[in-house]
DNA sequence: ATTTATTAATGTAGATTTTACACTTACATT
DNA sequence: AATGTAAGTGTAAAATCTACATTAATAAAT
C-alpha cells in the first residue's frame, strides 16, 4: 500500500482572515501591524499557517480566536491565492476566509497586544502582499451573501434600531437605500422581534429596538431566498 | 533577510477539475477510471498535483489540457478541501476548479487513452474521496453563474438552435423553462446573432441557427446583470 | 397534388413586484 | 408653549414576470 505521493512538491499553506465589524462609523475590517519580517511594520490581514493535522476551517477559527478571543464565529472560505512570489520569503499558498463579528464583542486587550486595529473599509491603509485583493473579494462576497441570506445578526449589537440595520446594509452595499422600502422588505422576512423598548439616543421621539428572531432566522436559512434591496 | 518560515508544516496541494460538457443527452461531466492506487479502478475527477513553480490556475489548465488536449479554456476556482483523511495515502489539500467545454471539441483519443469517459450528471457513478461533494458544489456554482453571466458559449457548438440553448439551460438549472419567455429573455440580452441558415435536423420546418456575438457578450460581462429564467 | 404530421415561431393580458415619494407623530429641549 | 429632530407610516405608477394557444413552414406519405 502506497503511503506517499513521493514525487509531488509540498508547499506552505497559509490562512488569512478578513474580519468585518460594524459600528456607527460604518463597515470596518480588523488589521494587524506586522511585527515580523518581511514587511515588518506594515498592515496586514490576520493570518497564520495551516498545521499538519488541522483542516482549513479550523485554522481560520483558531486564527480568529488568537487575535480576538472570539469563539463560535461563522467563517466562510473565499479563495486560494497562489501567485508564485506573493510571499517573498517562501512559496506560500494562502486560503482566505471571512468572518462577521460584533465590533463590541471582542477582546480589546488582545487586539491591543497584537497591535491590531479596526479600519473603515473606505480608508484602510494599503496592505502587504495580495491582501488588498483579498479584502476586495471579501467585500464582493459579503454583498452577494447579503442578497441571499439575512445578515446583521453577526454585526449588530443584540438590540438595534431599524436605522442601524439600514445603515449596516447601506455600508455593505455601498449605496443609499430607501428607508420605507427597506423596512417593508425586512419586515416581510419576518425574522425580527420588535421590542417595547425604545432607544432614546438617536432622537427625542426614540426609536423601537429590535432583536433577531433566531428560530425564524434559521428557518429562512434553510430555503433559498433573494432579497432585492 | 528571512528565507523560510521554518517552523510551519508543508502539505501536498492537489487540483481537481470538474469538466462540464453538454450534448443532446444533457449536461455531462468528464470522469476518469483511476489506474493507480489507492482506489484503482474507481471513478474520479481528473486531477493532479500543484508543481512548485506553478500557480493554481495554471495547474488546472495543465490538467485539463493533459486529459482533453484543450487549451484556452476558461476555468474557475471553486473551493479548497482539506479534511485530514480525505486522501488516505497522504495529507493532501485539494483545490477544485470547474470548466465548461464543448463536448465535441476535445481530443477523443486522449480521453480514451486515459480511460476517461463522459457521464450524465444524473447518472454518474460514485466517485472517490470527496469528489462527489466537489461535483455537487460545482453544479451549484454553475447554476449561480448562469444567473449572472450569459453561458452557453462554451458548451454549445458554434451554431446552435434556440431549442439547444433552452435545453442547455434546462439541464443546468434542472427545471423546465417556458419556451417563449426564455426566448424573449435571451433576446433581450442582445448577445446572439440570428443566421439566415436553418437547422433541418430537428423538424420539417427547420429552425434558425444562432451564433454568439462575442463583442456584445464581452460587453455584457463587464456590467453586472441578473438573468431570471 | 393533397393531406398529414411535426416542430418552429410568435404576442398579450393579468398578476406580481418594485420603485418613488411626503406628511404626521412623539417627545425632549428651550 | 414653541421648536427642532428623527421616527414612523401608505400608495399609486412603473416595471417585470408569468401563463398560455394559435399559426406557419415544410417534408413525407398517400
Amino acid at each position: 500500500m502506497l503511503n506517499s505521493y513521493s514525487t509531488a512538491d509540498k508547499v506552505l499553506l497559509a490562512v488569512d482572515c478578513i474580519i468585518f465589524g460594524f459600528d456607527h462609523e460604518g463597515l470596518k475590517i480588523l488589521l494587524i501591524k506586522r511585527d515580523f519580517e518581511p514587511e515588518k511594520g506594515k498592515w496586514s490581514l490576520i493570518g497564520g499557517f495551516l498545521k499538519r493535522d488541522e483542516v482549513l476551517d479550523h485554522a481560520a477559527i483558531r486564527i480568529l480566536n488568537t487575535y480576538t478571543g472570539l469563539n463560535d464565529i461563522y467563517m466562510e472560505q473565499l479563495y486560494a491565492y497562489s501567485e508564485i512570489d506573493r510571499d517573498p520569503v517562501e512559496r506560500t499558498i494562502s486560503v482566505s476566509y471571512y468572518a462577521l463579528i460584533n465590533i463590541e464583542n471582542h477582546n480589546a486587550e488582545l487586539i491591543k497586544n497584537y497591535h491590531a486595529q479596526w479600519f473603515s473599509i473606505t480608508d484602510a491603509p494599503n496592505l502587504i502582499f495580495d491582501h488588498d485583493e483579498m479584502v476586495q473579494q471579501a467585500i464582493r462576497r459579503l454583498r452577494y451573501r447579503t442578497s441571499i441570506k439575512p445578515i446583521g445578526f453577526e454585526l449588530l449589537p443584540e438590540k438595534f434600531t431599524m436605522r442601524q440595520l439600514l445603515e449596516l446594509y447601506e455600508a455593505i452595499l455601498s449605496k443609499e437605500l430607501d428607508k420605507r422600502n427597506f423596512i417593508s422588505k425586512i419586515n416581510s422576512l419576518e425574522i425580527l422581534n420588535k421590542l417595547e423598548e425604545k432607544d432614546m439616543q438617536s432622537s427625542r421621539k426614540g426609536s423601537y429596538l429590535y432583536t433577531f428572531n433566531k428560530e425564524k432566522y434559521e428557518e429562512k436559512l434553510l430555503n433559498d431566498f433573494v432579497l432585492n434591496l
